[in-house]
DNA sequence: CTACTTGCAAACTCTTTGCACCATA
DNA sequence: TATGGTGCAAAGAGTTTGCAAGTAG
């Protein structure tokens, strides 16, 4: 929760106000997109540029402290590691994205992991499909 | 099978060549992106565009004859609705697809139908993670 | 013939990269 | 002060759109 600073430099990379502000804004907004966090970023800090957050989001899920998941057909949606792991149910017909328990998927994941050796990532998953009110 | 002509003639469409060979390749090749689907479309009819491609599947997809999900991180992976459903397992680290038979998910897709009413579109059922190889 | 389709080119969105300047450690 | 990080601008993927010319029905 706290010390992804020093683990940061221990790894030889220097913590900058950019990359501050970055996780801030992922852990603030919840599946936003990297255009969606700039804009945050951009309200502390008006002069950040959008390769920097893809260059610092890029890095932030290399140290495991974001993770992100394709819910809409553009761009992807981060989200912080610190949040409880969840699977997302995304509504073809109204686009809505909705959170669930993890635990559904564990019978899948078990399988998967029996008969296939597939370590499944429970956070990257993603149900596409047609929501109640929809169907 | 067969009769998806009559259908599109129904519905006010055309059956033009295009069609017939964005279809065929899109059965041939699957998984395929539309870039690699226009260079299939290609061997036959050179004068076709890209753009064709995109259009075209966007048809075939409403029509119920194609289907596509994100294996990748850019472009969509095709293939047809013909072949049997399938899930995918996705290697993040060696990039690998694999399909599995998709009653692993049955116990999954009914929980979320009880608990969220929620359809879950089995043939855009990706898992990411990590293969046998790579763990 | 007429309306649907196509090819072409331009525009758009999202993302990556090279480079000079800047700032952390 | 040395090296890694940032901003900027340009280049790249992937996709969409307007329009004139082509063609299925």
């Amino acid at each position: 929760m706290d010390d992804w600073r020093s683990d940061l430099r221990a790894r030889g990379y220097r913590l900058t106000p950019q990359r501050e502000l970055v996780l801030q804004a992922v852990q603030d907004l919840d599946h936003a997109s990297p255009d969606e966090i700039l804009t945050q970023v951009r309200r502390t800090a008006e002069g950040v540029n959008i390769s920097t957050v893809y260059r610092t989001l890029d890095l932030l899920e290399r140290l495991g402290l974001v993770s992100h998941t394709h819910l809409r057909h553009g761009a992807p949606a981060y989200h912080a590691t610190t949040e409880p792991d969840h699977v997302h149910l995304v509504c073809r017909h109204c686009q809505r994205v909705t959170e669930i328990e993890p635990d559904v998927a564990t019978d899948l994941v078990d399988k998967v992991a029996v008969n296939h050796g597939f370590q499944t990532d429970v956070r990257h998953l993603t149900l596409f499909g047609t929501c109640r009110d929809c169907s």
